[in-house]
DNA sequence: GGCTGTGAAGGAATTCACAGCC
DNA sequence: GGCTGTGAATTCCTTCACAGCC
């Protein structure tokens, strides 16, 4: 397998899903063409993303979209589970907890950690909220490796310093507006998701009338 | 202006933020490699950005942060205040009306929508949470022009009927895992927000041993 | 010395165009 | 005819390297 674009990488997520949807309507077979219109892409482009990784068409009719599906999560190592928490039980973390698009993926939010008693031990969706000091403790009993990050700004130091400490954790999606660094040798990958930066995105897109995703 | 790269849009929003953060805590200069590692790019990266829309930079100095940060502004039409309403006021919604994030950028969410009775006439943050029915009034009453989308995946059909007939709205930032179609003529522009993806993405990564944004 | 700004070079990603298959 | 798969061409983006300035 050649070096694959990091773009393709994101586009072959989104397929996923795609078809994930496609199959539970019970649409057997899909084309590129379909698949571009849905994702927002050029049939090429799907042609060319997949190709990276196999051939997975048939000529003339197109991709079978539970094998293609099935594929292309080996692909992302979707078909693993993995376990995620949530650090940050306000509205936001809350909010995540119980989303719906989780669903279906092979992401469990098994757990989320704040400092307020009031939260400690209640659930969120599938999520019990343990107090944050056994963060280290409860990760590895549970064996998750990855973290929501949705604390407040303030709290960004804090929480720097427990998941530094916490060698389970291989990546953090992080939803604090704030540049996070870790103090660990040990790789983490980190995805940041500036909500204020996509407005900002947005607005410029208007202004020149196009679309994107 | 020649044709800017999109790529380069999206890092100039994550500079402005930056700026700001900069700037609240009073420092006055910052250099294109501060600014870089703050964002994870490239010192050059931030420069070539930077030299699409202008000469702002002290040349052995670096850049005034308030006055860069104004600049950029200006360039993402972010100057202008942006009215911005919820389209779905469940728990994701909710968190988004109250999200630090857009605070201090010209992002107003000023309004929520829902069908529940129950929610209708309550408050989320500074929004107030109006009947889904009269949604093409109030926009327009309020001058909106941006929606966030987040109701559940049910009733999607239902908000694009809705949003179509909206001639105010020109902007959407879909939380929706699904490929949203507008029935109309004008430019609609869209930015999809896939958690789930991020998700995919971030498992991608962490078995790639990399760093992203 | 330390920094910006920018053409030029290089590298990456997308689109084209067509061969091959059912 | 309708579709996939893929080298080749093209477009787009990033990095390099250095001129210019304080």
């Amino acid at each position: 397998m050649k070096n694959v674009p990091l773009a393709t990488i994101e586009r072959v997520a989104k397929y996923l899903r795609c078809l994930n949807r496609l199959s539970e309507k019970g649409i057997k077979v899909v084309s590129s063409k379909e698949l571009a219109e849905h994702t927002r892409t050029s049939p090429e482009q799907v042609r060319k993303d997949l190709s990276y990784f196999g051939r997975f068409g048939k000529t003339g009719t197109g991709y079978d979209t539970q094998k293609l599906s099935r594929k292309l999560e080996r692909i992302l190592k979707a078909q693993k589970k993995w376990n995620v928490c949530i650090l940050g039980a306000g509205s936001l973390g809350s909010a995540l907890a119980r989303y719906q698009g989780f669903k279906d993926t092979g992401y469990n939010i098994i757990a989320a950690f704040d400092n307020d008693p009031e939260k400690i031990g209640t659930k969120i969706g599938q999520a019990e909220v343990y107090d944050i000091k056994n963060f280290k403790e409860i990760v590895k009993k549970k064996d998750i490796q990855m973290v929501i990050l949705a604390v407040p700004k303030e709290a960004v130091e804090e929480a720097e310093e427990i998941i530094s400490k916490t060698n389970n954790i291989r990546g953090i999606l992080n939803f604090v507006p704030v540049t996070i660094k870790l103090k660990t040798r040990r790789k983490v990958a980190i995805i940041d998701v500036d909500l204020a930066q996509k407005l900002y995105i947005l607005s410029y897109l208007i202004k020149r009338g196009r679309e994107m995703t």
